[in-house]
RNA sequence: GGGCCAGUAGCUCAAUGGUAGAGCAAGGGCCUUUUAAGCCCGAGGUUGAGGGUUCAAGUCCCUCCUGGCCCCCCA
């Protein structure tokens, strides 16, 4: 059936047909329609910024042809790199039998070389006068239209090459990703983290309360795990004298997809030896703060409508406080799971999980709290039972070193001051496995060789988990994870 | 998995249940300083897919597909 959609001549397929008609046209004239290596000598952003000194001088540049102004016998073209744009100003009385087939056999979207002079045109853009050009590569599909640019969320996501080349915010969005990420690789390098990198495949899975993807290793015959987190073998590395580590890495978690949540997506985490989550709060707030300063300029930003200031240090707000104050429920009473059902069918609270007294504070928290809290702020000293892996408060059992950071509703970092008494953490494992016995699959499973690590001794470590997609759509006032997630996860599909 | 919404030409969008249209792109002309170039001409459609109601369906009903938003899920 699908032979029967190719064979039929639609729209599409005549366009195509015309170009590929095009390109034959091109061969037969002698051009190589997907030519060789262009030795370009500026960008096209160097030219227009370089005018002064390159007036009436020959450049040499390429780029995708994005419009075509025909005048008979000239035409001004818009040659679009990586840093800009740049006119581009054919003359058939000075390219002669050239001038000809682009007029006739170049399509918009075509990749071009252009060689010429500068100069400047009557209307004052700065332009090439067009000397001769290459075709580099042949467009074959058309592009969609110049102005309003591709709309269709799903063709964007499905077929972002396209989204990067007529939406010009799209490309803005990634260059200030990678701005980001390597802000934060300076920032950290410079107070002496070490980069690393652990493995993806896991035998085990934690560090977070999530279910993996589960996959397999033939020659081993093995059941393999996608990490949900970096955290164990991260700390592991402290346990190895690795005193300041981090890693930004791809995690994966088999659950929903929002607004807000991509199947894969980056996290930052880092360890600092002989350090605690107030180190780690004022790190968050330093770190956070130089990656606004550097990418934005300012620490003062609009998200989705919503004024944000970023800059340190960020309120303090006690956990327990804020849980009682936004849901009427003292944390403390929910310390059994008879009470914490009890609260949630008063709450009104639709579980996906049995109810525990540590999925209730998670719905609550999720449903009740965060949604108040612009920030950013710290929420400070979390419950125990919802903190696994984090250091006890001494004087007040039930609550543990850990904060995370709000932002807009949202979870921006997850930080804490780390366990490392191996007979405590033996037993929260085995309270996770009563939870799991429960129901509750997001429960963390029992992981012998990282007791075995903290029986070797982890120093009291300070570590810090930075949700770098969630931070990006901050940095870049998207509304979506997708809008920062080049390749977001869609179902797949056979005609596009 | 549930609720709501959307899908019309390559793209962006129109069209009381009554002959499916426009702009851009593409095609044929004119045009050597335009920049959303302009002017003239012609073309382009299984209205996401499949059923149904009706004299008549892009429009109403049902099923399915894909996507979006909100739930669920995701500390």
């Amino acid at each position: 059936m699908s032979e029967e959609r190719t064979e039929r001549a639609t729209g599409l397929d005549e366009l195509v047909r015309r170009r590929r008609a095009n390109l034959e046209a091109l061969r037969r004239s002698g051009v190589d329609p997907y030519g060789q290596r262009y030795q370009v000598s500026h960008a096209c952003r160097q030219v227009v910024d370089g005018f002064d000194g390159l007036a009436g001088q020959p450049v040499r540049v390429a780029g995708r042809l994005m419009a075509l102004r025909r005048h008979g016998g000239s035409a001004f073209g818009d040659l679009r790199d990586q840093s800009g744009r740049l006119q581009v100003y054919f003359r058939r009385d000075r390219l002669g039998a050239a001038y000809d087939l682009l007029i006739d056999h170049v399509d918009l979207g075509d990749i071009l070389g252009v060689s010429g002079d500068v100069f400047r045109t009557k209307k004052g853009e700065i332009s090439v006068d067009a000397a001769e050009y290459a075709v580099l590569a042949k467009c074959l599909r058309p592009l969609p239209e110049k102005w309003r640019g591709l709309k269709d969320i799903e063709t964007r996501y499905r077929q972002r090459y396209v989204d990067l080349i007529v939406n010009p915010g799209v490309r803005e969005t990634f260059l200030s990703r990678s701005l980001a990420v390597r802000s934060i690789r300076a920032f950290l390098d410079e107070r002496g983290f070490v980069e690393v990198e652990t493995p993806v495949l896991h035998t085990l899975y934690g560090g977070a309360a999530a279910r993996p993807f589960v996959t397999h290793h033939n020659a081993l015959d093995l059941e393999l795990y996608l990490r949900i987190a970096l955290e164990l073998h991260l700390k592991r590395l402290v346990v190895g004298g690795l005193e300041r580590v981090y890693e930004i890495g791809r995690v994966f978690r088999n659950g929903g997809i929002s607004t807000r949540h991509n199947p894969e997506f980056t996290m930052l985490e880092l360890y600092q030896a002989y350090a605690d989550y107030t180190d780690m709060m004022a790190l968050t707030e330093e770190l956070v703060a130089h990656v606004f300063r550097t990418v934005r300029g300012t620490t003062s930003v609009a998200y989705q409508g919503q004024a944000l200031d970023f800059s340190p240090p960020w309120p303090r707000l006690d956990f327990s406080e804020a849980f009682e104050k936004y849901s009427g429920v003292d944390v403390a009473d929910l310390d059994d799971d008879a009470r914490a059902a009890e609260v949630a069918c008063r709450l009104e609270l639709q579980l996906g999980r049995p109810p525990t007294a540590a999925t209730v504070i998670e719905a609550v928290l999720d449903r009740r709290v965060l949604p108040n809290l612009v920030g950013p702020c710290f929420l400070v000293d979390y419950p125990l039972s919802i903190s696994p892996l984090a250091r006890r408060i001494p004087d007040r059992p039930h609550l543990t070193y850990r904060f995370e950071a709000i932002c807009a509703g949202r979870e921006l970092a997850n930080a804490f001051s780390e366990l490392n008494d191996a007979d405590d953490q033996r037993q929260r494992f085995l309270a996770q496995a009563m939870e799991r016995a429960k129901g509750d699959e997001e429960a963390h499973v029992m992981d012998e060789d990282y007791l075995r690590a903290l029986e070797v001794g982890l120093p009291p470590t300070g570590g810090l988990g930075i949700g770098i997609d969630r931070l990006v759509m901050f940095l870049t006032d998207a509304p979506s994870i997708r809008d920062v997630i080049l390749f977001p996860l869609l179902r797949p599909r056979e005609e596009v």
